[in-house]
DNA sequence: TTATTATTTTAGCAATCGCTAAAATTGGAG
DNA sequence: CTCCAATTTTAGCGATTGCTAAAATAATAA
């Protein structure tokens, strides 16, 4: 179902595998977790949904779990890189606050953060990347303060926790078609950060 | 496995059926939610974790969605009359914070929003409750900012979503051992809080 | 070509799921 | 006590789950 060519010729032996179907089943998990919720992520549903058959998940990762660790892995990569290079283009807290509120990213991590709750693993590689997260957003907004050389209110790691959680319930709320009060703080965040940076 | 003692005697006929039970399998199902997320509040377990078979869950809620909303709503409308009962006796900024950082509190709502986020009933259930939940909070900043002749630079409503966000956030982060910027954070909001009310 | 290896499918096991029917139990009403 | 209704359990159906063994397929190396 899945026409590859090989990368290139080398020698036999175990392991190094196709990348293609790989990512297939990754970009099919993902779809399915934000669509349905991380319960709809079972071999078979994601088989079918990839084009697939189910026994090709466990040909490719050796559990569900690996898959999930795997699946976050994966876009917690995409979400670093996209935000270092998103904050070297555009004005910081802008983007900070941007990327914050985005309604996929919210949904996306609400699925692992509920997954995470009690799946030991997937918990681990979440804390893992929270910290390199939290670190890139914290160096861009310490690094833009000294360099427009302002001494704002509030403290760096404070504004960018604070930035975080609002736009992260803000993303959650706006998918339940919930938004009291998100008019006003859109403008009280984009206040503050012109105001502070 | 349950005693209890008649309500009273009452004519016979269908409905109307005694609490204790159906409270017990409420404790049972928000206890296993919250230490082992929605996917494992099955009929099955459940029945195991209330001393009761399985069969009785479904004498009680029609369905398993039935059983979610129930929960949501007993939860929803005890943390209504904790929350009003709160901003009567104490600080108002100060109870609304410490409400919003609660950890249980985020967990329970964060499964929920995971299982609303592909339950339909659920979903309503949230969504009704949560602009209940949130009126009461502008009411109590309203208020209270009228009543101090205050002027805050961050309008009521934009002041409790940026609590509720990040109290949120705060609540969960510290569940999975993640601590990055919370001492900032607490200083800041105490801080905004005291100077803006 | 043939042989070898990587990939994918077919078939299926043991466990669990939501839910139902029907029987057993309990306890108050008369 | 008897009767009746509310409650709880036993037994089980059909569907789905994660995962495995083994066979089939496809692609490359020699």
């Amino acid at each position: 179902m899945v026409k590859k060519t090989r990368a290139g010729g080398r020698k036999n032996g175990a392991g190094q595998r196709t990348p293609a179907t790989r990512d297939l089943l990754l970009n099919a998990a993902e779809a399915l977790m934000c669509d349905e919720g991380y319960a709809a992520v079972t071999s078979r549903r994601l088989g079918e949904k990839a084009g697939v058959t189910s026994p090709l998940i466990h040909y490719y990762f050796a559990s569900m779990d690996d898959l999930f660790v795997a699946l976050y892995r994966r876009h917690a990569e995409q979400s670093l890189s996209s935000l270092a290079q998103a904050l070297q283009e555009g004005d910081v807290f802008e983007t900070l606050w941007r990327q914050s509120r985005n309604s996929d990213n919210a949904v996306f991590f609400m699925e692992f953060m509920a997954l995470g709750n009690h799946r030991k693993a997937v918990r681990a590689v979440m804390v893992e990347y929270a910290q390199e997260y939290r670190r890139l957003q914290y160096d861009a907004v310490r690094g833009y303060l000294k360099e427009q050389g302002l001494q704002p209110g509030i403290s760096p790691d404070a504004a960018v926790v604070l930035i975080a959680g609002t736009g992260f319930l803000l993303g959650l709320e706006s998918r339940f078609g919930m938004s009291f009060g998100h008019q006003s703080v859109e403008e009280a965040i984009t206040r503050l950060c012109a105001k502070d940076g």
